[in-house]
DNA sequence: CGGGATATGATAGTAATACTATTATATTTG
DNA sequence: CAAATATAATAGTATTACTATCATATCCCG
């Protein structure tokens, strides 16, 4: 009875063990998920993890080295899950432009309706990206974890989509930018439009911001 | 021999004692600069800074609340700095597109030289809104902190300069939206052709950053 | 010039954090 | 059923982000 589960690899760099190769292991990322969300990554700990799923703090150490490793293993967790939206929903449109618009939406669109293919809630997760998701590549240690492969995920989503930019125009100079750009912005908006209100133009309910950065990307390129 | 002395006027909400109103503040708010700089926010705590400016941990506590307030301190005045240079640059010019494009351009190039027309040095503070400001806003107490105004600076540069898109095209409609995107966006290219040069297209020493967004941001809105 | 106010410094203390290390107890597997 | 492996319990550490208290230095004002 389950539906169609698909299998989202992760780089065995990002954890001492893997949290989706034991029942403790997905209670572990489920249960984070939620209380970082709630309160937020400073204020999450191990400590209070194990408390939550009834297990113990040193158990969890030897699924992550860290409660930054923990977020970095999360936000790659979630950009492995847009490519796979992404590749699966452009595959077959043969039309550049429409693969690139197709592309967009995904990327824009609000998580609303977790699929529930996996033990990660993808709607929860959503908004741990918008909100957290920075302080995984704004350390002191960005060069050596890039070595290391820990944004492999994401970089590979912002070039899967650059390409698509240069098949509509070639001659476009700055694809990665522009990708990147939007990316970052999305997430952006959404915090904002919740948050700070004064630096966007999100009004609640109807969803600007998928036409905003369409139109954007398409006025930059043509 | 002082070259054109500035005021920049920070909210007192932002701190217990203003730090320009003494020797010791100033000395605090310098150095705090260099070291978050050097060894990232997270490393940066008060009673090193005390150790290095010769003063006491609780000396500093005496003018900042908290380390966070420290750094919203530091944004503060880095958009009001900003808000400066802009309105001084803009000021005469009376054709629209013009003026957008100019503050685009202050908005995008790079800082590389201090004005020193204040104890703090402008460079270095830009290297950490690169790095480290969206540390600032992105806490559980965002709300609390708006409420009492601490992204006030930032908000005006960004109604400021999406004026001036209204103005180029009043029936634009996403104006506030495309200025924070491309705030933001810059400080990401900047990070990025740092650390993840995979995200961006700058290549070292040209500088694309202002010429990429000059052409978004025209492009979006003609 | 002396005294009171104010600024700064020194010291101590606290609860919590982000771990590490060790040992004990389950649980699984061959 | 034993050995291997996974997990739990406990303790301990250095550091952090503060608070509180008291002492000393400096400044201002009559």
């Amino acid at each position: 009875m389950k539906p169609l589960s698909i299998h989202i690899t992760i780089d065995p760099a990002l954890y001492t063990k893997d949290p989706a190769s034991s029942e403790l292991g997905k209670k572990m990322v489920q249960k984070s998920i939620e209380m970082i969300d709630e309160m937020g990554f400073e204020k999450f700990t191990f400590k209070k993890l194990g408390t939550a799923i009834g297990s113990n703090e040193s158990s969890i150490y030897r699924y992550f080295e860290s409660k930054h490793s923990l977020l970095v293993y999360l936000v790659s967790w979630y950009w492995s899950w847009v490519e796979y939206k992404l590749v699966f929903a452009t595959t077959n449109i043969t039309d550049s432009r429409e693969k690139l618009a197709k592309s967009i939406r995904i990327l824009t669109e609000n998580v609303t309706e977790d699929h529930a293919f996996s033990f990660v809630n993808e709607v929860i997760l959503h908004k741990i990206i918008i909100a957290e998701s920075s302080k995984a590549y704004h350390t002191k240690d960005v060069d050596t974890e890039n070595q290391k492969g820990f944004y492999k995920t994401y970089k590979r989503v912002v070039q899967l989509v650059s390409d698509m930019v240069s098949e509509v125009n070639p001659d476009f100079e700055f694809p990665t930018m522009l990708i990147s750009t939007l990316i970052e912005g999305v997430h952006h908006q959404r915090y904002f439009s919740e948050h700070l209100p004064a630096l966007t133009n999100v009004t609640e309910g109807e969803d600007c911001v998928m036409r905003f950065y369409n139109q954007l990307v398409f006025n930059t390129i043509l």
